[in-house]
DNA sequence: CAGGCGTGGTA
DNA sequence: TTACCAAGCCT
């Protein structure tokens, strides 16, 4: 950093008087309190505001305080956090909360370094916390601060690389205020999230445009620098919905991984029909979903192919591609081999299920019929 | 450190 | 359809 104190301080006065008068209004705004920071902090972790509000405003009136959520079972837990992504979130959340009212006797801890000892919060979090809620100075560094300074000072470290988090944090903590910090990162969130954009910034209506190194040379989509990630793994699936409109039978997915805990169909991979890798699948995959069945669940079915298009769902790292079969469930069929549940029409909704599983009953639904 | 871990929006 | 992005953390 090679500006004087005069021109740090002029920039924070601009910046800081630009996010007086322009902060949007969000919810978790109108509160100061640890708790109403961390569950906002938490939620907006790669996921955009426009998104978070409704989860934020039905979780908080399911879990007014802290104790309310360290308390709560984790079928309640999923079932508020359902559609929002990255489950772990929710798990680690409740586990924090339960950190605090146990270990720290309900009060929080109010540095970054003791915050981040509670589970899910990493060096952006506890940083955020820190400075909103307890006023310390320290640099929130998320991706709209790495975006907002790698133009701001040309900095062209790979924000891809975990290394990189300290070279920024090193370059921000000197245009600190000495108090303010929160609104020093919330104003960065703001002006990466309305100005500082991605793609096509509005540096004309930009409150430090003369500050910006980046946009006296034009280069401004120049940065971040960011190596991309590798593009998402294709994996082929079957579900299978096996009842009648009344039940169905669905599974919850292991305790670990992907999805954890939440319910889907039950999922067949190629890998789980085939000894032999390099064998090749017919298109049709009835004769062997019934000898899998037979052997895997001790279940007599006649699966057939449901008619329509497969669904595609896609993570950060995988492509499923999910065709879809159906069989009738024979009355009084045993169970006792297949690790899941008949659910009952009325109580699916009890379910926390994932966003590729609503996928799947919504197709179902319209190609079954 | 690299890679796992969701979802919805935009170009 | 593909590619990329959005207030990251954990192992």
């Amino acid at each position: 950093m090679n500006w004087t104190t005069k021109k740090q301080q002029a920039f924070q006065r601009d910046f800081l008087n630009w996010y007086q008068q322009n902060q949007r209004d969000l919810p978790w705004r109108h509160f100061h309190d640890p708790y109403h920071i961390w569950l906002s902090e938490i939620m907006l972790q790669q996921t955009q505001v426009h998104t978070v509000i409704p989860y934020y405003q039905r979780f908080l009136k399911a879990f007014p305080t802290i104790a309310d959520l360290a308390a709560t079972d984790e079928a309640t837990l999923f079932k508020a956090w359902e559609g929002l992504g990255y489950y772990s979130r929710a798990r680690n959340l409740q586990r924090a909360a339960q950190q605090i009212c146990t270990d720290y006797q309900g009060v929080w801890p109010q540095t970054a370094t003791e915050l981040e000892k509670l589970a899910g919060i990493g060096p952006y979090t506890a940083a955020a916390i820190a400075s909103i809620a307890f006023d310390a100075p320290e640099p929130a560094v998320d991706g709209n601060a790495y975006r907002v300074f790698a133009r701001l000072l040309q900095i062209k470290a790979d924000v891809a690389q975990p290394k990189t988090r300290g070279i920024f944090a090193a370059a921000i903590r000197p245009l600190l205020p000495t108090t303010g910090a929160g609104d020093f990162n919330q104003a960065t969130m703001d002006l990466g999230a309305t100005i500082c954009t991605p793609k096509d910034p509005a540096c004309l209506l930009c409150p430090v445009q003369q500050y910006c190194q980046a946009y006296q040379t034009g280069t401004q989509l120049d940065y971040p620098v960011k190596t991309k990630k590798p593009k998402p793994k294709p994996v082929h699936l079957a579900a299978l919905v096996i009842g009648d409109p009344q039940q169905w039978l669905m599974q919850q997915r292991p305790g670990q991984g992907l999805l954890a805990n939440l319910w889907t169909y039950p999922l067949v991979s190629a890998a789980d029909l085939q000894s032999d890798e390099n064998d090749k699948l017919p298109a049709d995959w009835s004769a062997l979903l019934t000898q899998y069945v037979a052997q895997t669940y001790q279940l007599d079915l006649n699966i057939t192919p449901v008619k329509g298009r497969a669904v595609t769902h896609t993570f950060t790292h995988l492509k499923w591609t999910i065709d879809l079969y159906q069989a009738k469930l024979p009355a009084k069929t045993d169970l006792a081999f297949f690790p899941g549940q008949l659910v009952a029409a009325a109580d699916y909704d009890q379910l926390a299920v994932p966003t590729v599983q609503k996928k799947l009953q919504q197709r179902f639904l319209k190609d079954s019929k």
